[in-house]
DNA sequence: AAGTGGTCTAGACCACTCC
DNA sequence: GAGTGGTCTAGACCACTTA
């Protein structure tokens, strides 16, 4: 009873045998933590390749519906582990896919060693000197996040004569300075001090708070924070 | 000059391709906006299969940095979409992950019409009944995070009859209502009222706030509020 | 030792879309 | 109309892991 009728003039895709798997889980046909037949016989079951059901079952190995071991074969898993995906767009292009008139400001631009917290964040030599650059991007005029950031200029040397005035450093590093990996914390804070005029707060007032570091293999290229003026959410979608 | 020595003893990898092709984008070899080889002749000049390019600019154009579109070919981005994935665990197993003990408390359940922003959300009729849910998941016995839900039951009628004092509704959702997909927003707000109390929080904390609404097709499962306690952060990579 | 998923190949057809 | 990516097939070898 596993295949559906086969039309044999079409291929099976493996969006179908996508579909037809996890209906099978989810149905408690193939319960959590119970195995699955393995790809030979489901391929045979449903007429098609095995590279066809490999590419389903990877798709929802991916989604962390199934986890797939050699040897072991395929589980259901007992407790699924959901995967969602964040879209880290440029802030400038981010404000205008809201809809908004993308602004944007250069507060600050110095050259400095940073704080040892800082230093060890990026493995660097507490004395090596950073960019140091605080700016303000605005959507309709009104402020949007203000960009807090360090630039390693021993790995991206021309961020040194970069005109951040003109162009954000989130945009130039996008565009000028490619970064193999990187990490990303999504945290809340209360404004406090400057913060609170330059976002338009209320003092205390909660704020979306994001702090990515990126590197160039093991050289870190830069450390941002950026802090979201009251009431800004990240939306995804399961 | 594209194709490395090839060791005809041993096919090349996807891996490899990926990385070859990456190299010669991070080298402004391929610039930003300009457009790749197809895949048939980069197949030809790296002495592999076109599945094999196939797959490596497929991995590339999921994670935003490549687009590829049908007759117009492959074009490097030129503000790439660096994409994170979020893992949304099961709180308990969260906890535990993060090395600590956790607990649960029921705190409240109830049964009623949802308030009228709830009802439009969930796709529901305004009169139809909701169990509501406030539950407090601890770890190392300090608070962890508050758990504010809306459940179904015209989608999930086992629900009427959970022990959800046993187990937590979070739990007991993904072991009992598989979803087709939902929506997750992330966001941030202050310490208020009971929240302050329950969370061990300062009046007017910033707290990190994740809402959820889960679905299958058409039907809406469940909502849930996820409020965590001060000094909660998500940590991801790119 | 043997079973399972991971991957590559060579070839083919198709869907989409730009010209 | 024609070029490009999207996918499927059938077969093969291999890496990993567990029994």
């Amino acid at each position: 009873m596993a295949a559906p009728p086969a039309d044999p003039t079409r291929p099976i895709s493996w969006q179908t045998i996508r579909a037809a798997v996890l209906a099978r889980i989810q149905s408690r046909e193939w319960p959590p933590g119970g195995q699955i037949p393995n790809e030979a016989d489901l391929a045979r079951d449903y007429g098609c390749a095995r590279a066809t059901v490999n590419r389903a079952l990877r798709d929802l190995a991916d989604a962390g519906l199934i986890e797939r071991r050699r040897r072991a074969g395929t589980r259901v898993r007992a407790m699924p582990v959901r995967m969602a995906t964040l879209e880290i767009p440029v802030i400038r292009l981010d404000i205008a896919a809201r809809g908004m008139v993308p602004g944007y400001r250069l507060l600050a631009r110095t050259q400095c060693p940073p704080p040892a917290d800082m230093a060890r964040r990026l493995s660097l030599a507490p004395a090596a000197e950073l960019i140091r650059l605080r700016a303000l991007h605005s959507a309709d005029e009104r402020p949007f996040v203000l960009e807090e950031r360090w630039i390693n200029p021993a790995a991206v040397p021309e961020a040194a004569t970069a005109d951040f005035a003109a162009i954000s450093a989130n945009e130039w590093l996008v565009l000028n300075a490619p970064f193999s990996h990187g990490d990303l914390v999504l945290s809340a804070t209360s404004a406090t001090g400057e913060t609170t005029r330059l976002l338009d707060a209320a003092e205390g007032a909660a704020l979306f708070v994001i702090d990515r570091t990126t590197w160039q293999g093991a050289v870190a290229i830069t450390d941002a924070r950026l802090t979201y003026a009251p009431g800004h959410a990240i939306r995804t979608t399961l």
